[in-house]
DNA sequence: CGCATTTGACCAGCGC
DNA sequence: GCGCTGGTCAAATGCG
């Protein structure tokens, strides 16, 4: 199996830095970025120092636009889980890039920089915490969200991110208090 | 009043 | 074909 670090934000910068254990707090809660990725609905967990050097080597190279939609297929191919109606791919065909991360959060709603829309909210089955959905809020944008609880430790968040955004990040806040603003620096 | 959220209904895919 | 399940829709509701 095929694993993919990946920031699915799109500001490198949010959600860690060059250290997976670089914290960004705020005063209302704190954050930890787990070193986790979930493909083919299996949790890998670098608990070990080779494997977290390894993992942050590699989320320090990809980001969320940098996923090689081909490889991608191949790591999703045989995860129904994950996969769409029609498939990984779209209506049209074209690919949809998947990403699932799971960060270790008290709250479930974490300012990405976008602005969401909640369309749903369902209970799925062998989780007893609801699984919310979201849209980008933004005009033609189709990217889509999913927000659930792990179901084995509710103290962590797993987000699915499903297409990418065709528009800039709205840049409101961070966290109340971190603002990332495009800098001529 | 406008917008976001809630929530039940509906739909499609999949396995049996 | 049927039932289960996940995903989406849209009317109702809540809130600022």
């Amino acid at each position: 199996m095929d694993l993919y670090f990946v920031n699915p934000h799109p500001n490198p910068n949010f959600g860690y830095s060059t250290h997976m254990n670089h914290v960004p707090s705020s005063s209302s809660h704190e954050f930890i970025l787990s070193e986790y990725l979930m493909l083919d609905d299996i949790c890998i967990d670098h608990h070990d120092q080779e494997s977290r050097s390894q993992s942050i080597e590699s989320l320090e190279k990809v980001t969320f636009n940098d996923v090689n939609q081909e490889e991608f297929n191949d790591a999703t191919s045989n995860n129904n889980n994950l996969k769409n109606k029609n498939g990984i791919k779209g209506k049209k065909g074209e690919v949809v890039p998947k990403i699932a991360f799971r960060t270790r959060s008290e709250i479930e709603i974490m300012d990405d920089g976008y602005k969401w829309r909640k369309y749903g909210k369902k209970s799925v089955k062998n989780n007893h915490n609801l699984r919310n959905y979201y849209k980008c809020s933004s005009v033609g944008c189709n990217v889509k969200k999913r927000v659930e609880r792990d179901r084995d430790d509710s103290s962590y968040v797993i987000t699915t991110y499903e297409g990418v955004h065709n528009h800039d990040i709205p840049f409101t806040s961070y966290y109340g208090q971190i603002s990332f603003q495009h800098s001529n620096a």
